[in-house]
RNA sequence: GCGAUCGUAGCUCAGUUGGUUAGAGCGCCGGUUUGUGGUACCGGAGGUCGGGGGUUCGAGACCCCUCGAUCGCCCCA
């Protein structure tokens, strides 16, 4: 909006969302739930800066990719360092793991959420500052660590009421067994090359494996036939994964076996994983394109790339916004107590009882503003469970107190409050 | 970076093949009615129709440019 006005309202960076009412309800109530479940798991909390060197994120990640070579926003500071906003969280602790001597601490479990930033074209579910929930076990290269993380990560879309979501679960095998897959693929792909689409067949030179989930058809149909990690994995990499297979199992997570799914960052090996929503499901009408909730994967080679010791660690990210769209209406709660203050002179009363009704754990709201006759009508409005009228008639005091849910269950407590305060 | 759709009151939206002074609902403010009650009625504030240019006797509507939003591709949470 261009405009010669010179004291127009400026405008919201493009891509960054102001969240109010039932959104940052739910927002808040993913937050909430995710803290008391990493909790249940003794992940422990941890605090990184939104910003670090931009040499953190480039080694860390891949010059290469694209959120690296195309999405960071990067800037000089005064001093003209190069500076980025964290466009993951991985890196960053991985830096702060190596620069803190967290290594006393393996192995590590470290929770934490926040705000992240990618240069791209906003679209449902996608933001250019955008937030997750994050869950890293740094320092254990057993199987028994993924279980862990991702029976985490199922109890906690469990706790957040969301259905209609399976883990998709791949491996990736290690070095060897991913490259020989690699290489394979390559071959596969660059025999039927002309009829690909244009993108896979970039993508061909570029990233391989992501043409196993092009969304073109040209595509699927070599897809299906393509050549399966299966085959190439090596005897360890086979039986780690079926320890993760059978550790779900037996941790009662329902999984299912994508053998197409790779993820995007270079550093990935052995386990990768996705919670996405099943087709058809009210999960997937919600989300539209951006589908996938909550995903991550083994990452054994990321302390290195930081010039750290060998460290084999597992984590996921959750988009915090994607998952508050699965479950809104959740976590906004009812008002508790409302009080009329029908008459200008019982205000102040009306303030007083409301703070003793705070004070003893209700949620109240005072209605004493605008006209008094229509005070009763908003406070009405507000849907409480317990509504309070102040008011004078015939130049006395006249007090009501009307229980308008039937299901509530503080109304005697509610009532005796009431009483006290109006001497009845 | 590419593509599609869309910008009218604080919010949700009408507005006919271009035709007087741009409307409704909700919300907000005030009044009348009611007087232990989610009432009804009346009134008010609030819009250079995203911005600029063009076509026309006449543009909210048609054309071009621009800004913005939404959704999709790429990529990803």
């Amino acid at each position: 909006m261009s405009s010669k006005k010179p004291n127009k309202t400026p405008q919201a960076i493009r891509g960054t969302q102001d969240i109010f009412g039932p959104d940052a309800e739910a927002f808040a109530f993913v937050v909430e739930t995710f803290e008391r479940v990493r909790k249940l798991y003794r992940f422990r909390r941890a605090e990184m800066p939104v910003f670090e060197k931009t040499e953190v994120f480039s080694r860390a990640i891949g010059e290469t990719t694209d959120v690296v070579s195309k999405e960071m926003y990067s800037f000089d500071d005064r001093g003209g360092e190069s500076l980025t906003l964290r466009p993951e969280f991985t890196a960053g602790i991985a830096r702060a793991y190596l620069t803190n001597g967290w290594q006393q601490h393996a192995p590590l479990k470290l929770a934490t959420h926040g705000p992240l930033f990618r240069y791209e074209r906003p679209q449902k579910g996608r933001y250019r500052q955008f937030h997750q929930l994050d869950a890293e076990i740094i320092g254990a290269g057993e199987p028994q660590a993924d279980v862990e993380l991702l029976a985490m990560a199922d109890q906690l879309l469990k706790e957040l009421g969301i259905t209609g979501v399976t883990l998709h679960l791949n491996t990736l095998g290690d070095a060897d067994s991913r490259d020989a897959w690699r290489g394979a693929l390559v071959e596969y792909f660059r025999a039927v090359q002309g009829e690909l689409s244009e993108d896979s067949q970039e993508r061909l030179e570029k990233n391989p494996l992501r043409i196993l989930d092009s969304k073109d058809r040209r595509d699927q149909k070599f897809v299906a036939d393509a050549p399966k990690i299966d085959a190439f994995l090596s005897d360890e990499a086979l039986a780690f994964f079926e320890a993760v297979t059978s550790g779900l199992d037996a941790a009662g997570v329902q999984w299912t076996r994508a053998e197409s799914l790779v993820r995007g960052l270079d550093y990935y090996r052995h386990t990768a994983f996705e919670f996405v929503p099943d087709e058809g499901s009210e999960a997937a009408g919600l989300l539209g394109s951006q589908s996938t909730v909550l995903g991550g994967g083994r990452y054994d080679g990321l302390m290195e790339s930081l010039a750290g010791p060998a460290t084999p660690a597992v984590g996921w990210a959750a988009g915090i916004e994607r998952l508050a769209m699965l479950c809104n209406g959740t976590g906004c709660e009812q008002l508790e107590v409302a009080i009329a203050a029908e008459n200008s002179d019982r205000e102040g009363e009306a303030a007083e009882m409301a703070a003793a009704f705070r004070y003893a754990g209700f949620s109240t709201e005072v209605f004493a503003s605008g006209s008094p006759k229509k005070r009763y009508d908003k406070a009405r409005k507000a849907e409480p469970a317990i509504l309070i009228s102040l008011d004078v008639r015939d130049g006395a005091s006249a007090n009501n107190l009307s229980a308008l849910d039937q299901d509530y269950q503080r109304e005697a407590d509610a009532a005796e409050i009431f009483a006290a305060r109006t001497g009845g």
